[in-house]
DNA sequence: AATCGCCATGAAAACGTTTACGTTCCGCGC
DNA sequence: GCGCGGAACGTAAACGTTTTCATGGCGATT
């Protein structure tokens, strides 16, 4: 074994054929004889040969790789996220180039720009991301998917969580469990995902206590925002008899807050938050909460972008929206103590 | 804006020099004038000229790309793993090529082996990798660093989690608390994390308790094992007064078998787990743990395989070993509802 | 028996860079 | 006034593939 890589020439030149059989065999391409097969094989296999990915990009124009541009995600659902994605890639052979945490408008496109030329294709993940952003970032011919986002392009497709109907089922579910005056801790204004959530709470209380008020109090995601809500809605002259936060970290902090006050979950008040992140099983009482899938998000996204990729394949395009299941635990349950209940639910459309 | 995009040809052409002024231009060469600097800038940004990576990397042979060979990991340790990698190597200007979950040696190689020829170094987390594996699968050219793992080569750099003291700490935090029956949870038998923290446990107790006899039950990681292990410590005539788990999804396994016998957690039986996953902060009573920085692992590994990539650069080589710090909740603690203590912990050497 | 056409194969161009080497030009020292 | 050196710049080779096109051989059809 030498210092240098076998290229194709060693192997024609040792199999005693043209660099341009040599080729054919290992792409599959007909028109070679199943002995000159065999033969080139065995010596292609015996140097070691791999082909240089560089070359044959610079003739292909193709790179067999996709771009990941991710924001500074929360770990549980970076890693599923992720997770999803690699395992959909690799059933296809494709790389994965990932590119995460970057918060503000021009770490993001830096990042989407240092992928030109390295990638097939993109998956972009930004609450930074609007028509504009694309146009000045991605080259015209670049297929993408976008992925929560608010941004409706002809151009792209958009993958997102049924974030809406999951807010609704879960507040559908409070209420049809005899709650009567429903509250909503709501998430950050900009974040995509809160506002779906936030439309969903008044769709279900719009169609199921039409006549009950909304109550609505302000939060970031955070789970001392949701201890600062918990606090502000035991203050409330009429007390809510249901909680629902627009994320489990919310749901937590304000679980505290009730907690601290002495005030018994669920029976004098339920609660519910909205991901199903790890934790949720494991505060007492288990928080009831909105589950969704991510890893099949990312898988879904990847899919959709391996469609664009190879139109020919007749790869069926994924749902645009991913259902989420309803998961009913201790802070929304009658029994304490009871198995967690999941209610599948179907995305709209 | 055509369709086709722009190559160092044109920019030539239209600049009115050759191509190899634009390209010594760009790349910061000297022997070009100013002037001509100026010019030959001013086209490039007209054009949007993007050099084509793959031409590049055809010529110098490097990729600007360091692959990432993970295994399924646990969620919160994957990401954060993940972002101290990409943090890092967003700083150097690498790009990241990941390929997680896998498991089995065949998946490994071929994720190993898939990366060839399309990055300058490898990072490569892997139960299943030892010499043998790397000799196989690695062209010997390529320069790699190994994450946590037991293999000892000369070839290539290992950065591991400090386990074994951290273990050790956990044993005497516990000891010096005035416990004097500290038992083990152990982890999979395979698992080079679980065998160091094992070792750490021991070594402990030879130290601090060495008339103390040891109490080791098997585990595998799980929570579902983590239960199990503490029914069985509940039912020894000599029931320990402490329970140190090797990670925290099986203490948290034990502190349900604890709760659902009657037991009190930390009256009548401390407990500790390891890796500070979110968890731990929000069971009750919350868990004191080992914390281990993750992301800093992922950050001086990057690091430590660019000082491999160019020795020039007199990147200062990071320490090989990660120290963990000791993390004192509820389930350890004097007094219940206390603040978390942490205690920074150096790693040896 | 001659021609046609197909099939396996080889030669060479092309992809977009970097870089070694040549060339030109200018200024300076003798 | 002549040669010399160095700076600026251009030419062309090289990187390792894929792919088009040409070529030769051989069997089948007339």
């Amino acid at each position: 074994m030498t210092t240098k890589n076998a290229t194709i020439k060693d192997v024609a030149r040792e199999a005693k054929v043209s660099v341009a059989s040599v080729s054919r065999v290992l792409n599959g391409t007909g028109g070679v004889t199943p002995q000159t097969q065999k033969v080139v094989r065995e010596v292609a296999a015996r140097l070691h040969y791999v082909p240089d990915s560089a070359a044959r990009s610079l003739i292909t124009g193709r790179t067999h790789t996709i771009g990941a541009v991710l924001p500074d995600l929360y770990g549980e659902f970076f890693s599923e996220l992720i997770r999803g994605i690699d395992l959909a890639a690799r059933a296809r052979g494709l790389h994965l180039l990932v590119s995460s945490s970057h918060d503000g408008v021009d770490d993001a496109a830096a990042a989407v720009r240092a992928m030109r030329g390295r990638v097939d294709g993109m998956l972009i993940f930004s609450e930074y991301v609007d028509a504009a952003f694309l146009d000045a970032n991605l080259p015209a011919a670049l297929p993408a998917v976008l992925l929560n986002s608010a941004v409706k392009s002809a151009r792209y497709p958009v993958l997102t969580i049924d974030n809406r109907g999951g807010a609704s089922a879960m507040v559908q579910h409070l209420i049809e469990s005899g709650r009567k005056r429903v509250a909503f801790i709501a998430g950050s204004k900009t974040n995509f995902d809160a506002q779906q959530r936030d439309k969903g709470y008044r769709a279900a209380m719009a169609k199921f206590a039409p006549d009950l008020p909304l109550n609505i109090v302000p939060g970031d995601f955070s789970e001392e925002s949701g201890y600062r809500a918990g606090v502000e809605l035991l203050a409330q002259k009429k007390r809510p008899d249901a909680v629902f936060a627009a994320n489990d970290m919310m749901a937590v902090g304000c679980l505290m807050a009730f907690k601290q006050a002495g005030v018994q979950v669920p029976q004098e008040i339920a609660l519910a938050g909205f991901d199903d992140i790890l934790i949720a099983r494991y505060v007492s009482p288990s928080l009831s909460t909105v589950q969704v899938r991510i890893a099949d998000l990312g898988r879904a996204a990847l899919e959709r972008l391996a469609a664009l990729l190879d139109p020919d394949a007749n790869t069926p395009a994924p749902a645009q929206t991913l259902g989420c299941d309803i998961v009913v635990r201790e802070t929304s349950g009658g029994s304490t103590g009871a198995a967690s209940t999941r209610r599948p639910r179907r995305p709209p459309k």
